[in-house]
RNA sequence: GCGCUCUUAGCUCAGCUGGAUAGAGCAAUGCCCUUCUAAGGCAUCGGUCACACGUUCGAAUCGUGUAGGGCGUACCA
């Protein structure tokens, strides 16, 4: 809608129109200030220029009325306009808010070490990442989302001892020194269980065992992830080994050689990759001395394969404590002779979270962490997917365990899901069948039934705009002021027994397409009926 | 020290390609159920947009500086 508008105008104008928000509705659907640009070139004041312009709109099919004030241009849309709008919406109700894109995206995302399940800053990336992936999807592009594992290195063998301390600890009942750095949690009970089921008793006490217990647990400890993410709706299409992509080691630094043949060199018997040419503050180290990868080896054969494989673009969500790995990688994709402006990572903030005002202190491998799944079964997966969606996620966000356990209005996910339910209340209380419904037409509201439907129709610029710039909470956001728009259209007007009823019903079935699409697109599902709980037992 | 980033209402946050009176939710206070679910609506209260200077017809928004917070500055991932 608004990019139609905004091609007629630069039609009409002939330069680039930004298109805002009124001040106030009464004043229009949108409005520009473009006088004032226009004022310095033209030597004329903002309200002269302003009243010509609009004066150059007088017979257009799309508006009903172009107004200046105060220099501002004002647009009001016609009723023809929004109507026809309207009802192809609900006739289509599936390529509502939809466009073709043939772009091609990898989206990497969470890739949390196998070595526990989730906690809740992990969740924070997974809803970000699943939301982008979710708004791509319906813009259109062919986007791919892949979960990088890390099965390699330190942190897996730290798997393995750390279960075997555990049972050592808690099953054999030994008295051994469990030092800071080492996994906690309940999951290595399973783990220590089901590893005497596969290997018998010997394996828990035999260290030489170690990195076969731990290749055998990072398994189960995917299994436990995977389901972490499926129950917040969160599904992947890809999940790469790190440990798979050492084969191809070889050849990768042969092709950096053959970019760049002073890209990887060799120093203090290690293997450097030369990235502070590219920008980065030093150079890397790539392999130890004693010949292991580093942790950047696999991701410079990762990201090669990713760009092998050949998309348009490629996005990467990574905690922010990873913001200094950025260049080092650009670093590597460039010695790889592909373009490092294809590579956008995004970073997802830490959560810090408050229990009564009391700042609680996360960390993974200590006991205390707060699973991702604790929070989904307390909250639902819908409260946590809002939460996260609802804030920029490259600010740090910051809050109170406690307020996240409430299930009443402070929870906006109610606010939206209750707008939604009560229309379909009406609708199935309503005599009026939906030919009745569907028939009527979207013109000659009185009140403020026509900003609704102008309301109801903005989810597509708002979904395309949330993904173009990455900011997912301007979904939320909109959700939340349409559902308020709703709430307050249904305290002033009772719709069943009007004489117009079937264009007020209509009208809202408009308005349930808008909240369920936007829902959907947040992965939260639409509800057509909340009851009430009456009497809480806690 | 250096790099990145943040600072907007009591709290959590929007707004930032410069534009009309800086917004929402929560909290607080007061109203509204003989009315399609009150999980709702209405109203009130609440701000020197951290501070200073600069650019501009115009700055929360851009620039510089200051103060304070976070993160990074690994041959950990």
């Amino acid at each position: 809608m608004k990019q139609r508008i905004s091609t007629l105008l630069q039609d009409i104008l002939g330069r680039e129109v930004v298109l805002e928000k009124p001040r106030e509705r009464s004043l229009g659907h949108f409005a520009t200030p473009i006088a004032f640009s226009l004022a310095k070139e033209l030597r004329k004041s903002p309200m002269i220029i302003a009243d010509e312009l609009a004066a150059s709109f007088s017979d257009s099919e799309e508006f009903s009325s172009v107004t200046a004030v105060k220099g501002y241009l004002n647009f009001k849309l016609s009723e023809d306009f929004l109507s026809e709008y309207g009802t192809w919406a609900l006739d289509n109700p599936t390529s509502f808010a939809r466009q073709e894109n043939k772009q091609k995206i990898l989206l990497e995302y969470v890739s949390a070490n196998p070595t526990g399940p989730l906690h809740i800053g992990h969740s924070r990336g997974a809803v970000y990442g699943n939301t982008l992936y979710r708004l791509a999807k319906h813009l259109g592009y062919d986007i791919t989302a892949e979960y990088y594992v890390n099965d390699a290195g330190n942190q897996i063998d730290l798997l393995g001892l750390s279960i075997q301390l555990y049972a050592r600890e808690n099953i054999l009942g030994e008295d051994v020194e469990y030092p800071e750095s080492y996994y906690r949690g309940e999951y290595l009970e399973d783990l220590a269980q089901g590893a005497i089921v596969k290997f018998g008793k010997e394996i828990l006490s035999d260290t030489s065992r170690q990195k076969e217990l731990a290749l055998w647990a990072k398994d189960g400890v995917m299994n436990l992830i995977v389901k972490d993410l499926s129950d917040a709706n969160i599904v992947f299409d890809a999940f790469v080994n790190e440990s798979a992509l050492y084969s191809d080691w070889d050849r990768v630094m042969e092709k950096m050689a053959l970019n760049d043949k002073n890209a990887i060199y060799e120093k203090e018997g290690k293997l450097w990759i030369a990235s502070q040419a590219k920008g980065d503050d030093n150079d890397r180290v790539v392999v130890r001395e004693d010949g292991r990868p580093t942790y950047l080896a696999g991701d410079i054969v990762y990201h090669n394969q990713k760009f092998e494989r050949g998309y348009d673009h490629y996005i990467n969500i990574w905690g922010a404590d990873h913001h200094g790995y950025i260049p080092r990688v650009n670093a590597a994709v460039e010695y790889l002779g592909y373009d490092s402006n294809k590579l956008e990572v995004l970073l997802a903030q830490m959560v810090s979270l408050l229990k009564d005002g009391e700042p609680y202190k996360m960390s993974k491998r200590a006991g205390n962490v707060i699973l991702m799944s604790d929070i989904v079964e307390e909250i639902g997966s819908d409260a946590l997917r809002f939460i996260f969606a609802s804030k920029k996620s490259d600010t740090p966000l910051e809050f109170d365990i406690e307020q996240l356990k409430k299930q009443d209005s402070s929870n906006p996910i109610f606010y939206i899901q209750y707008a939604h339910a009560r229309i379909k209340t009406i609708i199935s209380k309503s005599s009026l069948n939906s030919n009745e419904i569907n028939s009527a037409s979207l013109k000659g509201f009185d009140g403020n039934a026509d900003i609704l439907l102008f309301d109801a129709l903005l989810l597509p610029e708002v979904v395309e705009d949330a993904f173009n710039s990455r900011q997912v909470q301007k979904l939320p956001d909109y959700l939340q002021a349409l559902a308020a728009s709703l709430h307050k259209f249904y305290y002033d007007v009772r719709i069943i027994g009007r004489e117009d009823e079937a264009k007020l019903l209509k009208l809202l079935m408009v308005v349930a397409l808008s909240l369920k699409t936007g829902l959907g697109l947040l992965g939260i599902e639409a509800k057509d009926f909340m009851s009430r709980e009456t009497d809480e037992t806690d």
